[in-house]
RNA sequence: GGGCGGUUAGCUCAGCGGUAGAGCACUACGUUGACAUCGUAGUGGCCACUGGUUCGAUCCCAGUACCGCCCACCA
């Protein structure tokens, strides 16, 4: 059956998809030879919350292109596939579904149900994943899927594995070493989500805000005299005042101030340093102290302190031993729990009278007054600058204002609010406004796991390139800080830790609670048994247990028999922490499995710029810390897909572009080709349609090729050849010399992992070099002598140029060569090329006089307008005993291609234009035909370019300091320039002199 | 505020010491034993600016301007 006129990407990609997967020719080893070096890539495993995007096609198909490459070379492959749990994104997704639906909610449902319901989107998703990896063309091996959760205690049917048990292992592995504590410390918090977040989930966004400044009273009306001097000590500035004033720029945590501070060094408040403030609407007092953060340049330089919701005020809090109360709940209102408002006050107040406390009762105190509870955090805001203004406590200033009705003018005091652009944190995933809170978490010290991971990237061992990337590494990494590893979500790997009443010298302690890491229930009951004196039994949760410790003490004292309650941590791990462990654990660690020996490290890992910090830089530490090798030798990072204008692609600008679109309407081989043609290192990467479109437009240029090799009879008794054929004709010759240059080109770029510079080459290659040139010399040289040498070298030209094609047009060349003669095995597992050098200097010579010569003449056609399909005389005015031969052997061509009709050899004829080629120049008479001054034109146009370029060689040579300090062959490379350009402006004055004499 | 990158044809980008490149777009013409998803020929650049190094700079160095991205606690 003849081939179809263009290539069917819907039918086809369908039929070979099918075939690789029955074949399962990503199957890791698969067409390795005896032997072979491992080549091992960790695909970057997918959320499992939708679809993928064009940015993971873009990924997909650099993995792919590497994988297919190094298999064709007869590597050891593993394309591991797999997808990632991705915990508070998968969990959002799963809300947002169900609240659609109209279903109850997460809380209604309770934890065990709604797992299941995400269990349920993970499938979904997961189909929609790999079936969109499929269509690109991804040769993983499928039969390796791996999920960052498998395994997992809930997990249904088909979802087995032992991913679980790696990150579970790991937890304990690593409390036990001491690289993971727990504690109460200031974390991001997301009142949305209502879960701590890491830093790197926190995006920092620039908003309109207010600077609001309050007045804090002086205890006992005591006043102070207020002095401010310029640089020289002059004073300009002084009153007495019986208050410090403070600026916010969030008033509602005022209610939480533990002190105002003032840098040491500020004269203008050494007078009341130490002394007690009235905190406004709050009853309480509260002292004026010294630290190092006030800027006394800034502002009034005075800063009220919030231990519990600002970074800052933390860490000057922490020094000052102030006490941090929290005030908000875990939504972000403020809090209306515990007791009322004048009891937790007058609790404060002891506590700051020296009464002695621990960092529960100070957690536990709520020191919202009762006006303000349960409101949310930002109409406590509005409801605070309210009163304190009502107060009188706002600074003020003096405004004129002209009465609108009476014209008059009076004077009035207004508050003082300065707008201001500030920094705000929002929540990477809810947008909302994150809250600095103060909650128990658990975190990696990772200060101590840091050291592994920099020096590997110092030492070599581990190359990320671009280099910049390496720079990004290296500055996070030197300046790290600890890693908020808790979640409170319910979809992750649920804290292996469990939690019981301390012992203390033998005796119990309710009010305490002591951890318990193991694997499993089983052994945190098993280690809670040895610890206790007694029998210990598993509770649901932490109210559970409260209440079973509260019962204790009676129990105990009614000498009934007793045992202690346990509960489990129910918190889950960070996704990062999971998929950390990505490249060890779906190779089956902690089990010591062939595949683990063989892959890892992995070879490469191909992955955004914007991962480097959450994913590329703590796998690095966490397979050092856990294993003590890299996980894998180079990292290479790309930028990220944007549309044609630059804009980053967002549902809501509307420019979002689906992959399967894309694949539908110009086939996946087409966006996978303009995918390599982009992957420049650096910078941003722009999606344009049309680019996609010109690559479709290449793969029919081959496809034709194929379909005029058929009609030619190549194709007949063909079978695949690895060698060269033996060729005498030049045109064979000279293409067997650029098809090897072409394969070591597109290996050189590929080593480097230049997947744009391989794409160019071949593009270049088959439609410049195959298409344009050689296909046409072989149209004359079928009818010769030589028309079975050149049907065996077009087969073997097109035989690698789909093989060297196939990593980036999989399904095209697949099908190709599959209807292109008798093929051992599928493209897919066909023997990469290593040809060498087969260039053959004289064919390359000859074929540059012959395209030369071709090209020279179709320009003067077409400069002086000959009707295309006039067939015209050409004269030899000149001929070298080179040119000569190379005329003689490839006259039919010539004739062919540049359409001439006479041949002779003589002086040039009047009014003819003249042409020059290496050693030779040529005639094409044209009286009648010729417009003398559009060939006077011409001529001048190229005397006017040559002339440029010997004044230019000239003016070096001329240079005596060139002859001496450029290198000799730039300067014997100048003089024959020179030479070449000379001689060819001489035929073209002694043309124009012709052309001169007729007209 | 700190760090990293960019500025080359109308557009998207290669190149990076020795006469400026590609694809797309554009213009003209379409004869040829595959291909109109095509062919042939063309138009189009003070390689951001200013200095320096060099025999020679788009390329190296310094500075300036503009544009990106990342990080950052000024209340």
């Amino acid at each position: 059956m003849p081939m179809e006129k263009t290539f069917n990407p819907a039918e086809a990609e369908a039929r070979i998809s099918k075939l690789w997967l029955e074949a399962k020719v990503g199957a890791a080893g698969a067409n390795a030879r005896p032997g072979a070096e491992a080549f091992s890539i960790m695909i970057p495993p997918p959320n499992v919350t939708g679809s993928l995007h064009m940015g993971h096609a873009f990924n997909n198909t650099l993995q792919d292109i590497l994988i297919r490459w190094h298999r064709m070379q007869g590597h050891d492959t593993l394309w591991q596939p797999g997808t990632d749990h991705a915990g508070i994104a998968t969990q959002m997704v799963t809300e947002r579904e169900m609240a659609k639906a109209g279903n109850i909610t997460r809380r209604e449902m309770g934890r065990e149900a709604f797992t299941l319901k995400v269990w349920e989107q993970k499938k979904k998703s997961r189909g929609t994943i790999i079936g969109q990896l499929q269509r690109l063309g991804a040769s993983c091996d499928w039969d390796r899927e791996a999920f960052t959760m498998s395994g997992a205690p809930g997990a249904p049917a088909g979802e087995e594995g032992n991913f679980h048990d790696a990150v579970i292992k790991v937890f304990v592995d690593m409390y036990n070493k001491g690289l993971i504590y727990r504690g109460k410390r200031l974390v991001n918090w997301d009142p949305h989500f209502e879960t701590a977040i890491s830093d790197l989930e926190v995006e920092n966004i620039e908003v309109k805000g207010h600077m609001w400044h309050f007045k804090y009273r002086l205890a006992g009306g005591e006043t102070y005299e207020y002095v401010e001097k310029d640089a020289e000590g002059n004073v300009t500035f002084r009153e007495t005042r019986d208050y410090i004033s403070i600026a916010t720029t969030r008033p509602e945590t005022m209610l939480g101030d533990g002190a105002v501070a003032v840098h040491p060094s500020d004269e203008r408040y050494a007078p009341i340093v130490g002394k007690m403030v009235h905190l406004p609407l709050c009853d309480r007092l509260i002292p004026i102290i010294t630290d190092e953060y006030p800027d006394p340049t800034f502002g009034s330089g005075a800063v009220k302190i919030t231990g519990a919701h600002d970074f800052n005020d933390y860490q000057v809090a922490k020094r000052a031993g102030l006490p941090m109360y929290r005030l908000m709940d875990t939504q972000g209102k403020m809090r209306a729990d515990g007791a009322p408002y004048e009891v937790a006050v007058a609790r404060a107040r002891e506590i700051a009278a020296g009464s002695p406390t621990d960092e529960n009762e100070v957690d536990s105190l709520n020191l919202v007054p009762e006006k303000y509870r349960g409101l949310d955090r930002f109409e406590a805001r509005k409801l605070v600058v309210a009163d304190i203004n009502a107060a009188g406590l706002a600074v003020t200033v003096m405004v004129s204002e002209i009465d609108p009705e009476t014209h008059s003018e009076h004077l009035r005091l207004v508050p003082v609010v300065e707008d201001k652009p500030i920094m705000q944190p929002h929540g990477d995933r809810s947008k909302v406004v994150i809250e600095p809170m103060l909650t128990d978490q658990w975190f990696v010290d990772t200060a101590k796991i840091v050291e592994p991971a920099l020096e590997a990237v110092r030492s070599g061992r581990t190359k990320i390139m671009p280099e910049s990337g390496e720079k990004t590494y290296f500055h996070w990494l030197e300046n790290i800080e600890p890693w908020c590893i808790s979640r409170q979500l319910w979809w992750g790997h649920q804290i292996p830790v469990w939690y019981g009443p301390k012992l203390v010298d033998g005796q119990l302690v309710l009010s305490e609670t002591t951890s318990f890491c193991a694997a499993d229930q089983i052994a945190a009951q098993s280690d809670a048994l040895d610890y206790y004196p007694c029998d210990a039994y598993l509770v649901a949760d932490r109210e559970a247990y409260a209440k079973a410790i509260a019962e204790l003490p009676a129990k105990m004292a009614a000498g009934e028999t007793w045992s202690v309650p346990i509960y489990r941590d129910p918190d889950v791990l960070d996704t990062w922490f999971s998929s950390g462990l990505w490249p060890i654990g779906t190779l089956g660690w902690p089990e010591q499995t062939p595949e683990l020996q063989r892959y890892f490290p992995t070879s490469v890992l191909v992955t955004g710029f914007d991962i480097i910090f959450f994913w590329v830089a703590r796998m690095m530490m966490m397979q050092l810390a856990v294993v003590d090798d890299i996980p894998f030798h180079t990292v290479y990072l790309h930028g990220l897909v944007r549309d044609a204008k630059g804009k980053k692609m967002s549902k809501s600008l509307g420019n979002v572009v689906d992959p399967l679109e894309v694949i539908d309407e110009y086939g996946a081989d087409a966006l996978r080709f303009a995918n390599a043609a982009m992957a420049s290192l650096g910078g941003v990467l722009k999606f344009d349609p049309q680019r996609i479109a010109g690559y479709r437009n290449f793969g029919t240029k081959l496809w034709n090729a194929c379909r005029f090799a058929e009609m030619n009879g190549v194709w007949e008794g063909h079978s695949t050849q690895a060698q060269a054929p033996k060729a005498t004709a030049t045109a064979n010759r000279w293409i067997i010399g650029e098809t090897a240059r072409a394969a070591s080109e597109v290996q050189q770029a590929l080593t480097e992992f230049r997947f744009d510079f391989a794409a160019d080459t071949l593009y270049k290659f088959v439609w410049g070099k195959v298409c344009d040139w050689y296909v046409e010399f072989a149209k004359p040289l079928f009818d010769s002598p030589d028309a079975a040498e050149t049907r065996a070298t077009m087969a073997w030209v097109l035989d690698q140029s789909m093989i060297l094609l196939h990593p980036f047009m999989p399904f095209l060349t697949e099908d190709l060569w599959g209807q292109t003669g008798t093929r051992a095995k599928l493209l897919v597992h066909t023997d990469w090329p290593t040809l060498g050098d087969l260039a053959d200097a004289a064919a390359d010579q000859e074929m540059a006089f012959v395209t030369g010569l071709i090209e020279e003449i179709r320009s003067a056609r077409a400069q002086v307008h000959v009707p295309a399909g006039l067939k015209i005389d050409l004269v030899a005015i000149s001929l070298s005993p080179e040119a000569r031969a190379a005329w003689e052997r490839n006259e039919a061509l010539i004739r062919r291609l540049a359409r001439i009709e006479g041949f002779s050899e003589g002086a040039a004829p009047k009014g003819a234009i003249t042409l020059g080629a290496p050693g030779a120049t040529f005639a094409i008479p044209l009286a009648g035909l010729i417009d003398i001054a559009e060939e006077k034109a011409r001529l001048k146009k190229s005397l006017d370019k040559l002339g440029k370029e010997i004044g230019g060689l000239k003016g070096r040579l001329n240079n005596p300091n060139f002859a001496v300090s450029a290198p000799e062959e730039v300067v014997e490379e100048a003089k024959s320039n020179l030479a070449a350009r000379e001689d060819e402006a001489a035929k073209l004055e002694a043309a124009m002199t012709r052309l001169a004499e007729i007209g």
